[in-house]
DNA sequence: ACGTAAAGTAAACATTCGTTTACTTAGTGA
DNA sequence: TCACTAAGTAAACGAATGTTTACTTTACGT
């Protein structure tokens, strides 16, 4: 009746299959890796990989599911306690890239393997990631905008001003922070001096 | 003395290579793309892309060059006219735009293949992104922005926009004019209800 | 007419990769 | 104790890849 410390059978490395997987997908792309190297990252052998995943496909799905699960519960809490739509946005923008820029290799994959790559998990990947984007979509439709603008536009322009970031951040030396601050004003206000605003 | 009609023997055959290769990596990215894929959509076997080119990373590289000589010509014709920085800036969005979405095979292996993903190429195709990305630094430096805006910044984050839109377009129904008004037209008045608006 | 050199072929080379197979180990429940 | 099953290993398979080699073709200069 030990129900409690059991699991000295089902000593989960699967989960450590799957970080580990995580760190390399982040880091060299899901091509680059090879499911030796994930195997050998655990200490076993390619071979094992196959007992806890059918596939190659189906470990980076596994990945990409757990990263936006993570992501998501991240924005969640991020904008729970604010009011103003524009401060909900930038909160929201915040915790996106920090986790997105922060060595973190479960948010990383998301903007690093990209769903066109990787033919047939194609389908899952896209459909997991509108989950997440659908959060974004909720944040714009708050916002008093000026009449008929395409808040669809909007959405998948600050989408990809953010996840283009992994491609420079270091080089520009900002910081996650100033990055949402800059992109939220940039959003709410512009950028032209006010004296030559103009439609 | 017919030097006009000489060129029977320099056919040159090594542009219609790089051409296949623009189209393939277009489409199907770098590492997807084999040689022998190339060679056989000239007609030819996978050896010979070896007289012209001495690897697959000096094929990409040649591309790569390639496209960003096309759209930089592109750009430049496209704001020579203009002298107000918003016109010109939104006219430079806008031919990117067009290159970069439209079926342009040259112009989407800038946007398709990451430099990050080719290795031991990386460092000559930064250096040719970095000479076309000048190009915006410099309308952006031109543009009356609010003091002490972070120029890097702002150019980073409008190319990241503008980068990742191909892997939307099409979903979303707006054309590259469209796009390009809305996003310059964001960067200069924001899209907050004029009552709304402050700092 | 002839030698040369570029252009191209066919085939093999040497890896590498995802995956499978046959076998071993070890903890569990009855 | 004993059969059962999940976990893991070692090795091989089969296909694909970038690249090289040896050989052939062909157009041009002299």
């Amino acid at each position: 009746m030990r129900a409690s410390n059991r699991p000295s059978r089902a000593n989960n490395r699967s989960l450590e299959l799957r970080d580990a997987a995580a760190h390399l997908f982040a880091h060299r792309g899901y091509d680059q890796t090879t499911v030796r190297e994930i195997a050998a990252a655990c200490g076993m052998t390619a071979g094992a990989v196959y007992v806890h995943f059918g596939s190659k496909h189906a470990l980076l799905i596994a990945v990409y599911g757990e990263a936006v699960t993570r992501v998501t519960k991240r924005l969640a809490v991020s904008i729970e306690t604010l009011d103003c739509p524009w401060q909900r946005l930038e909160s929201a923008v915040r915790a996106h890239l920090e986790a997105v820029l922060q060595p973190n290799d479960y948010a990383r994959v998301m903007t690093r393997v990209l769903p066109k790559d990787v033919g047939e998990a194609r389908i899952e990947l896209i459909a997991l990631r509108d989950r997440y984007e659908a959060l974004f979509r909720a944040l714009i439709t708050e916002l008093p905008l000026v009449p008929q603008t395409d808040c669809g536009l909007v959405r998948l322009l600050l989408l990809g001003a953010i996840n283009w970031t992994p491609f420079w951040y270091g080089h520009g030396g900002a910081t996650p922070r100033e990055i949402a601050q800059l992109t939220v004003t940039l959003l709410r206000n512009g950028l032209a001096q006010p004296s030559a605003r103009a439609l």
